[in-house]
RNA sequence: GCUGGAGUAGCUUAGUUGGCAAAGCACGUGACUUUUAAUCACGGGACCGAGGGUUCGAGUCCCUCCUCCGGCACCA
């Protein structure tokens, strides 16, 4: 018998031996009193004497991690809500029945427990348990106490052992949550109203990617899943919510990497009557406050270095350009002004994607501090504003951290007749192959054809602003269940039905 | 899609030039009524990712495939 049956073998007769004690191992409640982190704080710091002098009674429920058994006695720890407390059995302290449960318990499993505090010899805040309930059977082995689980591939495809294993990984939701509970409240207190707009969408547009097809049965069309939302947010711009935002979830068809998965959430406002300067200016607010009600500090330990979200550098893309070009001779404003040395220096077929290109691949990856960069070209635009001195040019920018692009925001294109010259360049993009050229939206020019105020638009990668504020290396460490090819047969069902027969 | 690396017991790992697959934790039995990775004794547990091949003999060498990780490409 292999070791995995012979443990659901022990596990299955074990639960048969607890309700022969007379315990329900499943879905009864438990009234606690405390959890475990509750009295960490409440009581960490009492003292044996205080803890003696008036009894604290307790009810807590958690997950076994640890046993140590001694003879007539034992040690457990528990664990709920990411933290451990020490709970001490002895058989003359407890009823024949509790202390029989007692020796059937095995790590991991949940129970409830009553009993009062008080301090070990050594020190530790424990519990004296009076009592004990039994609320659910483990079946499986939980990995070893010590090394916890490392195999990535099973702490994502199994995130619910991750979190037991390993229960640090729950501070990095902590703060994912606090950073989305943050941008809301900020947005919420500016006047800003929350909005959710389709995900699944007749025509796609907002950015340039290709699309998740999906299809409608009852309609029998096809729909996408949205790669923004952009289009919807503006079409309430013009229906008079002046303030609007939405956090939800984008698709994109393309590469996963450490900074991809192909599903992400985003952040995107749009603010009337304001424009890329004001936009500018309130995100510099916002990150700095994200970055304290996330971590505590506008500044945060990033790899090596810190990143400090209480200062932004300003560079246009041409500046960019030259502050990081690689070797000492640096090319001069007047060069990347230049389409013909543009093209010298880069393989793409216009001047704008060519500088692009070049910040892309000598900018980007060093910007580790906080910085803006603006002056984006029209080409690379589709939906931006063109500056009114330098009409080859929008009024848009990006910021940067860590070496990736965190946000992107514009003053937002709101001519009808420009808009829809915009949808026709694209459109000989796609037809002359560009898979993720726009799509014409006519409902949208439509939209601008009854008037949208001037406005300024931003989007912020909810993801890769968790990744800078927790210290994450990869996308998928900050997505609870990133997207990884189906596991194949796993057979529990198999060894359940296995027990019965 | 291209390219480098990894996959050995439930978990974490070792495995020499190709020669009987090891260890710690976890698990089982026994001892132990304030332990802290508790301790001590004994025991069970592996189709070495899958499938082929070379060989008297393959965890180890060769081929194909699967999964994951990193890089490139694509993208935010």
């Amino acid at each position: 018998m292999s070791q995995e049956d012979e443990l659901l073998r022990q596990r299955h007769e074990r639960l048969a031996q607890i309700r022969q004690l007379g315990f329900e191992p499943y879905g009864h409640a438990f009234d606690y009193t405390y959890t475990v982190p509750q009295i960490l704080s409440e009581f960490g710091s009492k003292t044996t004497e205080e803890l003696t002098g008036e009894r604290v009674n307790v009810r807590v429920a958690g997950r076994i991690l640890q046993i140590r058994r001694m003879g007539k006695a034992g040690f457990l720890h528990l664990l709920q809500n990411g933290e451990k407390l020490q709970i001490y059995v002895r058989k003359d302290a407890v009823s024949e029945k509790t202390y029989a449960l007692y020796e059937l318990l095995d790590i991991g499993d949940i129970i409830g427990i009553t009993g009062y505090l008080f301090r070990t010899k050594t020190g530790e805040l424990s519990i004296h348990v009076e009592d004990i309930d039994f609320l659910s059977k483990i079946m499986l082995a939980l990995p070893e106490k010590w090394h916890g689980l490392e195999d990535i591939e099973t702490r994502y495809r199994q995130r619910y052992v991750d979190l037991i294993a390993n229960p640090e990984v729950r501070n990095v939701f902590v703060t994912r949550s606090k950073i989305i509970a943050s941008f809301r409240r900020q947005l919420n207190e500016r006047g800003f109203l929350e909005v959710e707009t389709p995900m699944m969408q007749p025509l796609y547009g907002g950015a340039a990617a290709r699309p998740f097809v999906t299809h409608h049965n009852a309609l029998d069309i096809d729909l996408y899943l949205r790669i923004a939302p952009e289009l919807y947010l503006k079409r309430l711009v013009v229906g008079g919510i002046e303030r609007v935002y939405e956090i939800n979830r984008n698709f994109r068809n393309e590469g996963i990497s450490v900074r991809h998965n192909p599903e992400f959430t985003m952040l995107e406002f749009y603010q009337a009557y304001t424009d890329f300067r004001g936009m500018m200016e309130l995100s510099k607010q916002l990150l700095k406050q994200v970055a304290i009600d996330g971590t505590g500090s506008e500044s945060i330990t990033f790899g090596e270095g810190t990143i400090n979200f209480g200062h932004f550098r300003e560079y246009s893309m041409r500046e960019a350009i030259i502050e990081f070009w690689p070797c000492a001779e640096k090319p001069s404003l007047d060069n990347l002004r230049d389409p013909e040395w543009l093209g010298k220096h880069s393989p793409q077929e216009t001047p704008g994607n060519a500088l692009m290109a070049l910040f892309e691949e000598h900018a980007e990856g060093r910007l580790v501090q906080p910085t803006i960069i603006y002056d984006f070209p029209l080409e690379v635009s589709p939906l931006s504003r063109n500056k009114p001195d330098e009409p080859d040019f929008v009024e848009r920018f990006e910021i940067y951290a860590g070496g990736m692009e965190l946000a992107n925001a514009f003053t937002e294109l709101n001519d009808p007749q420009e808009q829809r010259r915009r949808f026709e360049a694209q459109l000989a993009r796609k037809a002359a192959g560009d898979q993720e050229a726009h799509m014409m939206d006519e409902d949208y020019i439509r939209a601008l054809c009854y008037a949208m105020p001037p406005a300024g638009g931003e989007g912020i990668g909810i993801d890769r602003l968790t990744m800078l504020l927790t210290g994450s290396k990869s996308i998928r460490d900050v997505i609870l269940f990133p997207l990884l090819r189906p596991e194949g047969e796993i057979g529990i069902a198999n060894r359940l039905r296995a027990l019965e027969s």
